[in-house]
DNA sequence: CCACAACTATTGTATTATACAACTGTCTTA
DNA sequence: TAAGACAGTTGTATAATACAATAGTTGTGG
């Protein structure tokens, strides 16, 4: 068997799959996708500019612009030209936008519990591990493809 | 640190940077997605009738009826009504189809190989056995979710 | 046995996520 | 200080998808 070959499709099948049920696994109060996405990044790394959160997530400006519209819009996460360099725009997530994230997060969460209910923990941080490694791999290279 | 919540991120993050790396990955030759997953699938099954690659998709068969469409037209798959049932449409791969998916699956093989290069087999066999359990689970939930 | 309901696939239409282009306002530098 | 670079927004185009309407085919209950 060659692993690779293996892996690749396995990757491929797995995207296809987790894109796929993106829909079907929201529940109606969740936030979607990129609101979630969004959330996540300023609640981990504080206040961030429109520009970098479009770096982090590969996308360009404009499609952030229109994501944070909406959550904007429903306050969670606060918007303000920064006072130093007033090109840019400053986004920072507000008590709602943590509640929200928070209880997103706890859906999944129950989620994930169901899903891997029978596997050990062990295979768990195993699993975890891996995904990391073979995330920083891709992002490392796409700095790489972006700096040529 | 829970694994579950920092699973479900990592699953969220990996899912959204696959599918972003798909336009910069692909080299010019090589089938799109959606051809090379259909190509996949018919090769690794035999023949198959549009409603049930829409089923292993869990996509629309409408989706699945514009998929093939570009993919027929190249060649690359041969249709024709089932004798049986006239209803249906057969597709199954083509020699053609079968040179085109040769060289994508090799073109991805190359990828991951260098993608992971300091992996031990070990760390890639286990990363692909969890990948392959977590993707059964996601199948059979889905499943579940259809018939109910 | 046949009319009508169910099913398969196609095609029309709408939505969503995305990129690129044009533009505005701000900054930097020669 | 004028010219170019940069950050973000908004307009427009494209691609992938779902749902609705339709056409042709099959199955079934009176």
């Amino acid at each position: 068997m060659d692993v690779l070959q293996e892996l690749e499709r396995e990757v491929a099948v797995f995207a296809r799959r987790v894109e796929g049920a993106r829909q079907s696994w929201q529940r109606h109060q969740d936030l979607d996708r990129s609101a979630y996405l969004i959330l996540l990044a300023l609640d981990n790394n504080g206040p961030m500019v429109v520009g970098q959160l479009a770096n982090v997530f590969q996308l360009d400006i404009s499609t952030i612009s229109r994501q944070i519209a909406p959550i904007v819009g429903a306050g969670l996460v606060a918007k303000e030209r920064d006072e130093i360099d007033k090109r840019q725009v400053r986004l920072s997530i507000t008590p709602e936008g943590s509640a929200a994230l928070e209880a997103t997060r706890e859906s999944r969460r129950q989620l994930y519990a169901e899903l891997l209910a029978d596997w050990s923990d062990d295979d768990k941080e195993q699993f975890l591990a891996l995904l990391q490694r073979f995330n920083d791999r891709l992002r490392q290279r796409q700095q790489e493809q972006e700096n040529r």
